[in-house]
RNA sequence: GUGAGCGUAGCUCAGCUGGUUAGAGCGCCGGUCUGUGGCACCGGAGGCCGGGGGUUCGAAUCACCUCGUUCACCCCA
């Protein structure tokens, strides 16, 4: 078929679904403002090395995910597959971190190169808020509050929060040894695609859902084990501060993050009826992240959710049936050219006084035009003919009582406004 | 990147084991009602049957290739 389509794993948002994303935009931006946090918005694209540098080489997404192209100037760019990096590289540019704490949030799309499939595009849509600044549990938490919160505003799916702690630099070394170790020791039984993680990136190892691999993990060393004091004493804090919100975390040590830059505390959340791909949102801290950047030491938490699963998860909503036109209250009707010449100043100034009008330009019947006005869920009609311009008057119906009466044009708006008051 | 299912009107789908001009429902447009809505009845527009070459007297129908799509693997939002 020669007919243009979407490009793979993309789609258009179409004026009956729009309504949804608009009001979960809307959602996103009340609560971040409510909890404190201001939008940042970076461009689509940066120089790749700003996700090569902090997402790390042998991940996923570095390695076959990326969008990347050479610039007419020979650069290298890449279509941001994430937020984190993005921000981050922001707030360094800015010099947003002299200020701490820092609070930002984000929404829009990004890109990774995949095989589509249930709940996961080439281009996708996320938001998602960092904390920047504070090293205390209490960031954690409220990081994942507003993830909760945000998530039980827009859907009444269950939803399951999973928590783990990566440990940090002080403690995370040894342990990483210590799997390295146990996956070595059962080298034999682990999958191909284990085993070359093995030495790149070993800790996503307990990530795999491989039979034979999970019977490895099941045995192998648990993070809790090999904690420091103060990052047992973060997760506790965590935790507890999450149960005083009435928020109750399910501790899974299978979670251990696809990206290089997290320490401590991670995270996801899930539900049902997504498929398998049923993450709805993940996060954590990363507290080495700014550092390993070139800035100062800076402890950060973030989360980040993914916007077309969260409406997956939400069901559709009951349809408005205005055939995904905005809702207009006031239905000009005209029955001829001259009518509608007439019309056109009345009906702007309806828009300028703040009421949504519409008319049907295609002059087509009235009865087809009345129809049309009340699909679109209009309270009132205006109908104008030669009659009614002979005497200066139009015949205002009110769609819902049916009932109809004739008012003097100058008299329209103020009529028409206390109808609308009713 | 791998595997499987599916591609027929705007949407949801019929079209049996190949047989002339391709169907329904909903939606859209129009009429019955020279100027007044949601009902009813009648009519109409809209299809390179995803694309390509094959087999055949003949393909929407069969085999192959390709593209798209869906779901799954991998992994993630």
């Amino acid at each position: 078929m020669d007919k243009r389509t979407a490009p793979r794993g993309t789609f258009d948002i179409l004026p009956t679904d729009s309504n949804r994303w608009l009001a979960l935009e809307r959602a996103v931006d009340e609560l971040c403002a409510r909890f404190g946090y201001g939008e940042i918005r970076t461009p689509i694209f940066e120089s790749t090395d700003v996700f090569v540098r902090t997402i790390g080489e042998g991940t996923d997404i570095v390695d076959k995910e990326m969008y990347t192209f050479t610039d007419r100037g020979g650069r290298s760019m890449t279509l941001r597959p994430e937020f984190t990096a993005p921000t981050a590289r922001a707030a360094l540019e800015h010099n947003l971190l002299q200020n701490l704490p820092l609070k930002v949030y984000y929404r829009g799309p990004i890109f990774r190169y995949e095989r589509p499939q249930k709940g996961r595009y080439r281009q996708s849509h996320q938001w998602g808020a960092e904390c920047f600044g504070v090293a205390g549990p209490q960031a954690d938490a409220e990081i994942i509050a507003l993830g909760m919160e945000l998530i039980r505003r827009e859907t009444l799916a269950d939803v399951e929060l999973g928590i783990n702690s990566m440990g940090c630099d002080v403690c995370r070394p040894a342990y990483r040894e210590a799997v390295v170790a146990h996956l070595k020791d059962n080298a034999t039984t682990l999958s191909e695609n284990s085993r070359e993680r093995l030495s790149r990136n070993p800790l996503r190892v307990l990530d795999s859902k491989d039979p034979s691999d999970r019977a490895v993990i099941a045995t192998a060393p648990r993070v809790d084990s090999y904690l420091c004091d103060a990052c047992r004493e973060h997760f506790t804090a965590v935790r507890a501060l999450l149960a005083s919100m009435g928020i109750t975390p399910t501790v899974d040590p299978k979670i251990v993050r696809g990206l290089d830059y997290y320490t401590r505390t991670v995270f996801e959340m899930s539900a049902g009826g997504l498929g398998t791909q049923n993450a709805l949102c993940g996060g954590g801290r990363y507290d080495g992240l700014i550092a390993a950047m070139g800035g100062p030491a800076t402890p950060a938490v973030g989360l980040a959710m993914g916007m077309e699963r969260l409406l997956m998860a939400a069901g559709p909503r009951r349809a408005e049936s205005l055939n995904g036109r905005p809702r207009t209250e006031v239905a000009f009707v005209a029955l001829d050219e001259p009518s509608a010449r007439s019309l056109v100043p009345i009906l702007h100034a309806f828009r300028r006084a703040g009421i949504s009008a519409d008319m049907d330009y295609t002059l087509r019947k009235v009865d087809k035009q009345i129809r049309a006005a009340g699909q679109q869920g209009a309270r009132v009609a205006v109908i104008l003919g030669n009659d009614e311009l002979a005497r200066g008057e139009a015949t205002v119906q009110d769609l819902t009582t049916r009932e109809r009466q004739r008012v003097k044009l100058i008299e329209l708006e103020h009529d028409v406004k206390e109808r609308l008051a009713r």
